[in-house]
DNA sequence: CTCCTAACCTAACGATGAGTAGGTAGGTAT
DNA sequence: ATACCTACCTACTCATCGTTAGGTTAGGAG
């Protein structure tokens, strides 16, 4: 294959896309910086000239991907608008990043709770974004209902909910992308949503 | 430390113990075999004496913990109870069985999207516990308005939905066994059934 | 007490992969 | 045209890990 050399900038968005590709694909320890460095058309030390270790890489990408994702909670849920319309365009926007980028949903919840190494970087970044993400169903109306004692456990709880709905979804979708999103986002509305707004209107599961 | 002289069976349960630790803690390509077996009280080798590679360690591992909690859904999913009951009672149990044995919940669900080749061993054990658990929730009544076209597809997401909330649950009580169960399961209780119940009472969420 | 099975070990092999050293050559500015 | 910067390469080092070969010894059977 001819060998192009481009500017440092072009080759290192070449190399991003790459990781994210093998990352999602393989995991962290499965990703090799070879492979990553000859799906962007390089040999493995070019990688080492645009971040200092794999490591570096990867915290790189979760950090794009995460906050590219917090971004969509923080445009779509806060408004006037009725709980569950502000809701569901937050869900359906979350779903169209995930479309777009068919290796963040991968790439962004699967390894969290994998080696020490990798699970430290993951609790760092996707903490942030549950710091900002959950205080916006704090406020809604009758969420004290969802959180048992103690409350810190349940509000967490349903961030965990939240995570493993979309999470599962996402990496389902990936293999089944001939599934119409609003089907995907239906779903995940009918188990998160309708849950949620029954609950906070006193109607409590208790076993 | 003094080396004991085992008989094959203790010391194969040992290195499964131990196993389903490490590998819970590292996942596949993390978890070495010398962990593994300096955990078990022994060298690598003697691992191999009972199990041919790591892949089939895994393997095995596996297909131990889904057989377990496929048995769980079959013991307490039908009934002549109301649906609610019933499936309170299975999700109670389940957690019950991530109670006892810390390490199946995060073995069972993490690697599952992982490289190809932990990835079609997942596909292969998980799948199978797919296809027994799902028809016992297709033949509730009101299930059909929880499947769009294609109908396969929206069968499968509940499954994914289902297996999201209770993975996502079980990997996080691991970490925080201070929460009584009966919390994890309400709230699981009230993601899950409650949207589905009233899913299949006809109110289904559309964007 | 004496075998002899089998549970266990040490020592290696081969492969893979992260990261580095040091040089080569394509493009661009003067 | 020449000189220089820098994108890029080949060739390595070093560590880890799965797996195997082959030997050693505990401990029960006779």
């Amino acid at each position: 294959m001819a060998r192009k050399r481009l500017s440092a900038d072009t080759r290192r968005e070449l190399i991003e896309a790459s990781a994210s590709e093998v990352f999602a694909e393989r995991g962290y320890r499965g990703g090799s910086i070879v492979e990553i460095a000859r799906r962007a058309g390089v040999s493995a030390p070019v990688v080492y000239d645009h971040f200092p270790s794999k490591a570096e890489l990867y915290r790189h990408l979760l950090e794009r991907h995460f906050a590219a994702l917090r971004q969509v909670w923080r445009d779509n849920l806060p408004g006037p608008e009725p709980a569950g319309e502000r809701m569901g365009r937050a869900v359906d926007a979350w779903f169209a990043y995930a479309e777009e980028h068919p290796f963040a949903g991968r790439l962004l919840f699967r390894e969290s709770v994998a080696d020490p190494e990798v699970r430290a970087i993951h609790e760092e970044v996707a903490g942030a974004s549950r710091d900002e993400v959950m205080p916006l169903f704090a406020d809604e109306p009758g969420a004290e209902r969802l959180i048992g004692a103690p409350a810190d456990a349940g509000l967490e709880m349903v961030w965990v909910v939240l995570r493993g709905v979309l999470q599962g979804l996402a990496i389902w979708w990936a293999d089944h992308p001939e599934v119409p999103r609003e089907q995907v986002v239906a779903t995940a509305m009918n188990s998160l949503w309708i849950g949620f707004e029954r609950v906070s209107g006193g109607e409590t599961y208790s076993l």
